[in-house]
DNA sequence: TCTGGGGTCCTAGGACCC
DNA sequence: TCTGGGGTCCTAGGACCC
């Protein structure tokens, strides 16, 4: 039996650490379904308020809707179009939080792993095993029945393949990408399908004449260099290879900072009518910030224009504790606003100091993925 | 296709200083 | 005086993820 046969068999397992990914399935559609079980087996796409005729776009669409072409990030009219028949259902922020949680606490329930939230719902688990296969059937086992929520997941010897591995799992699967079968399962995809290269960057590499995985990990590092710089450059090149830590990071999150932004269902144009919604854009910043108990340093305030330009106006500020000069910051800010010209979403951000100690941007922390 | 909201990180360029 | 080089800070924008 070959050295990847034995490691792939039934035999010789060894001990070792494994980067367990798990992510569920449909997440969002799958919590509404739970509590409105009417819905099973429908087409159901939540975003925005539920109005497929306003201004908002797809969160999560169940797998019927998908089979029309539904997808996240599609705006709801376009969605309505394609699953004319479809449930559009609001996003509900709480419901998720408290599945999400559940779903948290039953992975770091499992004795012996380490567990890092990605998101609402997916974590990395961390642990070490002679058999990483009968791990992920413990972790679906165990978050089906705690929840009555399927996932998928990925098994890898780091981040960035137990991550990859997962779609290839879904639905309720299970599937391994390794050093040993990385190019052969993923070299002649094209780099968008990798964790970390989108739309664009996709298309600088094929500028370089980079279209595969395999091409990536094999192209000139200067190249990249050249092309993304000296951190980012490398970085893609390492993604091209599958490449990345090795540990899962179960330090407890830090936020950088806080926001909140609205897209307005009409245009704003009254100024007076603006500087009242960053003066309550701030607010709920605040509110956020104030959970933290750490000093806001920046105020940024974004701005986007009809019809859909984006601009961002910010400012470092002394670091403070109190509300009222973070406000006065954003509605300063609020003053650079071009006169005369409609307004279709306003943001507020607050960056706020870092603990000491903590990751401050001078480690590759994307490396930590 | 008429394009959300909450995040993170990186890069480029200008200002400023020595 | 027609013109350096490096370092740091700040700001704006870009890209990505869920």
């Amino acid at each position: 039996m070959s050295q990847a046969g034995e490691r792939h068999g039934q035999g010789a397992a060894v001990e070792q650490p494994w980067v367990l990914h798990v992510d569920l399935d449909q997440f969002i559609a799958a919590v509404e379904v739970l509590r409105r079980p009417e819905l099973a087996g429908r087409q159901v796409v939540v975003g925005g308020r539920g109005d497929p005729t306003e201004r908002g776009v797809v969160s999560t669409a169940s797998y019927e809707a998908r089979e029309l072409g539904v997808g996240s990030g599609m705006p709801l009219r376009v969605a309505a179009r394609k699953a004319p028949e479809a449930v559009f259902l609001p996003v509900d922020h709480a419901a998720y939080d408290a599945a999400s949680a559940e779903v948290m606490g039953t992975l770091r329930a499992v004795p012996d792993v380490r567990v890092q939230v990605l998101g609402w719902d997916e974590a990395f688990v961390g642990a070490v095993t002679d058999d990483p296969e009968a791990l992920a059937r413990r972790l679906q086992g165990d978050v089906l029945e705690r929840t009555r929520l399927h996932c998928s997941v990925g098994i890898g010897d780091t981040t960035v393949r137990a991550k990859i591995a997962t779609g290839f799992g879904k639905p309720r699967g299970v599937f391994r990408l390794t050093r040993e079968n990385w190019l052969a399962v993923m070299g002649d995809r094209p780099t968008v399908d990798l964790w970390g290269v989108g739309r664009r960057i996709s298309a600088r590499l094929e500028g370089l004449g980079v279209r595969t995985v395999r091409e990536l990990a094999h192209v000139d590092p200067e190249v990249l260099v050249g092309e993304f710089g000296p951190r980012m450059g490398p970085w893609y090149r390492q993604l091209g290879r599958g490449e990345g830590a090795r540990e899962v990071d179960d330090t407890p999150w830090v936020a950088r900072g806080h926001s909140r932004e609205r897209t307005y269902q009409q245009d704003l144009t009254d100024p007076a009518r603006i500087r009242q919604e960053v003066r309550d854009l701030a607010a709920t910043v605040l509110d956020d910030v104030a959970a933290e108990g750490r000093p806001v340093v920046r105020v940024t305030l974004k701005v986007r224009y009809a019809p859909f330009l984006t601009r961002s106006y910010g400012r470092k500020i002394p670091p403070t504790h109190d509300r009222a000069p973070v406000t006065d910051a954003a509605l300063a800010l609020a003053g650079r606003i071009e006169p005369d010209r409609p307004v279709r979403l306003l943001g507020v951000h607050a960056e706020m100091a870092m603990p000491h100690g903590s990751r401050d941007g001078t480690t590759p922390t994307r490396a930590a993925w």
